[in-house]
DNA sequence: TCCGGGATTGACTGACCAGTCAATCTGTAC
DNA sequence: GTACAGATTGACTGGTCAGTCAATCCCGGA
């Protein structure tokens, strides 16, 4: 097995590796010799454990996305009120975006936000996300909690578009970063979407 | 004038078939030649008018970004409320959308998007409409008609990133389109954003 | 100790394409 | 009608880089 060990490690170590080559210089503009020296690995052998250089990014996008998806679905299954769904989809992106900035700036710069490349290829699995949280909005609806006269997937779009846009602001150092305002974030976002800027009273 | 007036009617030949062939094949896809074909013009004519490739969709962005920027300034300046004038913005860009949707995929696409190639080259311009949009929420604000827990940066970054993905929405034919639904959206923003989800009263 | 096969190496190739440039065209001015 | 300048042409070049492949390494089993 310390065969296999090895190489499931050559594989991981060229998949971070590659994450770091996407952050630093894009998809377009990196060299698959950057990857392969940035996980001090020989050229070949990248060739080795993945077919293409796109497959190295597919395999990155389609191991986190599938991730968040099932976050999503777990998320779905609590019995906690619709702002709370929401509250728990939002912090796990940012958290997400703590854990690992660089793979979730990959993922949405290169893949995501990438209408005519990846995002194409990847089509199904991001609209399956907007799917699910239009799913929530629809039934926080039918119970009368979110008002009706804003379509569940406008909501979606509205929610997800407001939390990718945060990400995409740390991403270019619009928004400071650090751990006090990530965790703000979550709430904002939240009381945005939800509560709505405007105050409600006099 | 009359050689002038070609002159300058080959450089947005070259412009517009630009359009067209990066909202079809992406900028990174896309060759020279291809644009030239797309105009039918020979390829050392783009080269005349345009010193490379990227000057061509810097050229197309700051077009576009500069009436954007201008009319968003323009709204500010009206005496309506907060609301209305998000509501202006949203409806301009809707509307850019709607005349010119290929210009706007590119737009997004390529520029706005793009955090590690244009998105970089043009933050300034781009952060710029960030900054004119949290000043409208500032002021509201400060005429308590916007609740002051948001701060206007994230606020602007909401709003903003809201209206991004509901184009990309259609873009990416993930939402339905047509006149009624690009009014419908200008609303269905401004409702989301200003007066939230959740239904106020019980 | 030797063998077999997967792991690893990196030089090489073939294709692609941005940008150059010398030649040609065309309209204007005199 | 001639000369000039800018417009237009498209073949060509130089460099880049994804992907290939034959050679070598190295471990684990017999």
């Amino acid at each position: 097995m310390a065969r296999t060990q090895a190489a499931v490690d050559k594989r991981r170590l060229i998949l971070d590796a590659a994450v770091r080559v996407f952050a630093r210089q894009g998809f377009h503009t990196c060299r698959v010799s950057d990857i392969a020296d940035e996980a001090r690995v020989a050229y070949g052998l990248v060739y080795h454990y993945f077919k293409s250089k796109d497959e190295i990014l597919d395999t990155l996008f389609l191991e986190r996305w599938d991730i968040l998806l099932r976050a999503i679905t777990e998320v779905d299954t609590q019995e906690i009120p619709p702002r709370e769904k929401l509250y728990a989809i939002a912090g796990f992106i940012v958290d997400s975006y703590r854990h690992d900035p660089e793979l979730m700036k990959v993922i949405i710069v290169e893949v995501t936000r990438a209408a005519n490349t990846f995002g194409r290829t990847h089509l199904p699995q991001i609209r399956q996300a907007y799917i699910q949280i239009a799913a929530i909005v629809d039934r926080a609806q039918r119970e009368r909690i979110f008002r009706n006269d804003v379509t569940p997937d406008f909501a979606a779009m509205a929610f997800y578009g407001a939390v990718e846009q945060v990400l995409t602001g740390w991403i270019f150092s619009l928004l400071p970063v650090g751990d006090r305002e990530y965790e703000d974030a979550k709430t904002l976002i939240v009381e945005t979407i939800c509560g709505g800027l405007e105050r409600v009273e006099g």
